[in-house]
DNA sequence: GAACTTATTGAACACCGTTTATTTCCGACA
DNA sequence: TGTCGGAAATAAACGGTGTTCAATAAGTTC
């Protein structure tokens, strides 16, 4: 039964990618199996490892994708802020709100971990830097009363911790005791974080 | 050769326990399998379910004891301590240390994120909350400067940034552009943060 | 020593990622 | 137009996973 032109090559990983990632969106990165893409797509798993190496890469190509989304958005939302706490505040609240939104394919990010010795792909890797790159951007105003090395201690210590609040917030880790937001606890530690900084 | 009463239920339960303790320190979360922890202490998998619910619980166990160590470093470390500054800086000191010196135990802890449906056991979420607990009882006397709410809400803010922060480092997701150990960064966190709270 | 009880096993089930021999189709050439 | 080579796609296999369960073997009781 083999349709030898029914798809080029590209459009078969497109399709693949897509329909990944409306799996991970209803289901979670632990719904997502290699037989249910294949199946969703109308091939069979040899077929996805004729456009794929691995299913790892598969994974990293929607995680990608979500990182692209991301950094549509956080740009977006920063375009026009005025200060640096304007700028991560703005940044901060559109990562939230991707998170809150999309849970799925935003925890997808930190749920998969690669194996023991691979390495992750440059161009993931570039996704990831060109993200926090937004960050960084915006404190870097900062650097006129402050040495650039502290400034680009403050954009790691920001985006980590950002992180991390969201990620025990969306996990709900942290509703030990007491209601405030993702939003509202981020607030607080930009607020904090950078008041007495510039 | 069935061995009647070789071990007691508890016996098993327990070399069970330490053999996956023992597997995820070499071979991480991933590395971990039923049949392998059955095979380590010379049963099959049938009684290990004979003695746990699911894998889950075995799990469970496991990331319950690491946040049983956790508590008895940061405690430890927290002994003394004068100020809100000291005393959540020495407890982070001691959570980064043991990340770093058990990164596949440290790390199984938010690799594994339970299925859809089911419940975090209520044993579990106590150690999770007794945990946190330090932090909010360092920055406790804060309280007397500040409303109550602002106090919980810095010691949630502090819990999940340096969650957060410890988190990148250790999967390499922070090494951007520069060399700062997650101990600086983490204790720039807290100075700015805690700087002009108390 | 036989009967009962129960701890333990081994095999089964349905899934997983990955690889491979085989089939089936398409395009090119005669 | 017919055939043949090459490549696309498949089906089946391999070794693994979590989980269940009938069968077995050992200890206890009579």
């Amino acid at each position: 039964m083999a349709r030898r032109s029914d798809h080029t090559r590209d459009e078969i990983r497109e399709m693949a990618i897509q329909a990944a990632e409306r799996i991970v969106g209803l289901e979670g990165y632990q719904g997502l199996s290699a037989r249910k893409v294949a199946a969703e797509i109308g091939y069979t798993v040899g077929t996805l490892y004729l456009v794929f190496d691995k299913l790892e890469d598969l994974i990293f190509q929607v995680n990608g994708r979500t990182l692209d989304v991301l950094y549509e958005r956080m740009s977006a939302a920063m375009a026009g802020c005025a200060s640096p706490y304007d700028c991560v505040s703005a940044s901060a609240r559109a990562y939230i709100d991707f998170a809150l939104e999309q849970p799925k394919r935003w925890g997808m990010i930190y749920e998969h971990v690669l194996p023991e010795g691979e390495k992750v792909p440059a161009a993931y890797q570039a996704k990831v830097e060109r993200l926090f790159g937004l960050v960084e951007e915006s404190v870097k105003p900062l650097a006129q009363r402050h040495p650039r090395r502290e400034v680009a201690q403050a954009a790691r210590v920001l985006w980590g911790a950002v992180h991390g609040i969201c990620m025990l917030k969306l996990t709900n880790k942290l509703d030990v005791a007491g209601e405030d937001s993702a939003h509202e606890l981020v607030e607080v530690l930009i607020r904090r974080f950078l008041q007495g900084f510039g």
